[in-house]
DNA sequence: AAAATTCTTGACCAATTGGTCAACTGGTGT
DNA sequence: ACACCAGTTGACCAATTGGTCAAGAATTTT
């Protein structure tokens, strides 16, 4: 054990500073690989970004797949951590207007993190596949399976509950990926708070309605 | 003007030659770029992938930039004829119907074309800022005016027209970029043809039911 | 204070990249 | 038959890339 730490860190200790080096290397890197893609992201760019010399990169993550491995999984983990919230509600209209605006969050947020996945994805999910066939996959059929439930108690219209979920991902995902192209059509400017609460709203009324939910009393 | 082809090309000739030739590096390099992202795509892939010499690539297109740019304006055109049948019907419900049909169908034939349009947009559109700022913003506002008309005459619910757009335009992108998700949590095939018209019709279902539009007359 | 461990970094390397070029081929018009 | 020109291609080049390494600086442990 270390001995000093009894107050959180009044100086950065060893295993801290490393966390936040590797923090800092992470950010820069997740940063580069949105902008550029793998291909076209370079570690002298993210070590640039990140301040340091290349071959202090290498000395945290040994090639160039570590470091965008360990970017996809974090970005990964903030992702299933908002597919939470869809269980933290009994019915469909919160636990559906929820899990949007947890994502829509996401995208707000993190949309470098955003457009990692969907590179991932697009490009053939070489790193995390795993990931896609059992994680995912689990998430996506025990949704599935309460989802046919609520419309089984009429809750809910009958909607495929696969491609309900792929719209949920698709249109929330959009606003971080596409979010240039938004940006273009607003003028060049980006959404502003109250824009980006349209957004939210606006998102929530067409998929509630499109499933046959009243929404007016959220 | 060339002595042969009164009849449309008995034999090759020059110019169907050399279209044909372009063709092909096109369709390869569509491809290269899709599963490679810009960066990660290298001339001398495509030119395995197109079966050519890569000095021959060089011949055609001058330099990566210049082939990358014909590539994606290519997909540009495809997309902006969809555009056109949201044009072809008079009402709502047929109107946004035919559009969705359309873009699924383009996500369907073109899904290489169509990552190659997101990576562009996700990476800060380098080369289409111009297409984005004149020709999508004409088009989105002119459409976003005729869905406000909509509205004003009670055919369908009041909603953001912007918003309506991005979703339809996500949602139905979303079945080409992330179509190996899809698969994915389709046990690994692809979407079947009778798998493909029920994508479709959730799509219709959720996005007219979340507008007001009552679908079954179409 | 000295030993041991962790971290930092400039210099370097082999491999790959986009792009060039000069020599060559083959068809077309005269 | 000849000249002409679009098209083809292997060999080559300068620049960049991911990654290595050994020498040194810091920091921790003894």
């Amino acid at each position: 054990m270390n001995l000093p730490a009894k107050h959180p860190s009044p100086r950065p200790g060893q295993k801290e500073r490393r966390l936040a080096r590797e923090k800092r290397i992470l950010e820069a890197a997740e940063k580069v690989f949105a902008e550029a893609g793998f291909g076209g992201a370079t570690m002298q760019l993210i070590a640039d970004m990140a301040g340091l010399p290349k071959a202090n990169l290498h000395y945290y993550f040994p090639t160039k797949e570590a470091l965008y491995r360990q970017v996809v999984e974090n970005i990964f983990q903030i992702w299933l951590r908002a597919a939470d919230v869809f269980d933290s509600a009994d019915g469909p209209a919160e636990a559906i207007a929820a899990y949007i605006d947890a994502k829509m969050e996401i995208s707000r947020r993190h949309p470098a993190g955003s457009k990692v996945w969907a590179s991932e994805v697009m490009h053939g999910a070489p790193v995390i596949q795993d990931y896609l066939e059992h994680t995912l996959t689990e998430w996506t059929e025990g949704r599935a399976k309460v989802i046919e439930r609520w419309i089984a108690e009429g809750r809910m219209d009958r909607v495929n509950p696969h491609h309900l979920l792929y719209m949920l991902w698709a249109t929330t995902q959009h606003y971080a990926d596409f979010n240039h192209q938004i940006e273009t059509l607003n003028g060049g400017k980006p959404l502003s708070d109250a824009q980006w609460e349209e957004a939210k709203a606006s998102v929530k009324q067409i998929i509630l309605a499109g499933i046959g939910i009243d929404a007016s009393n959220l």
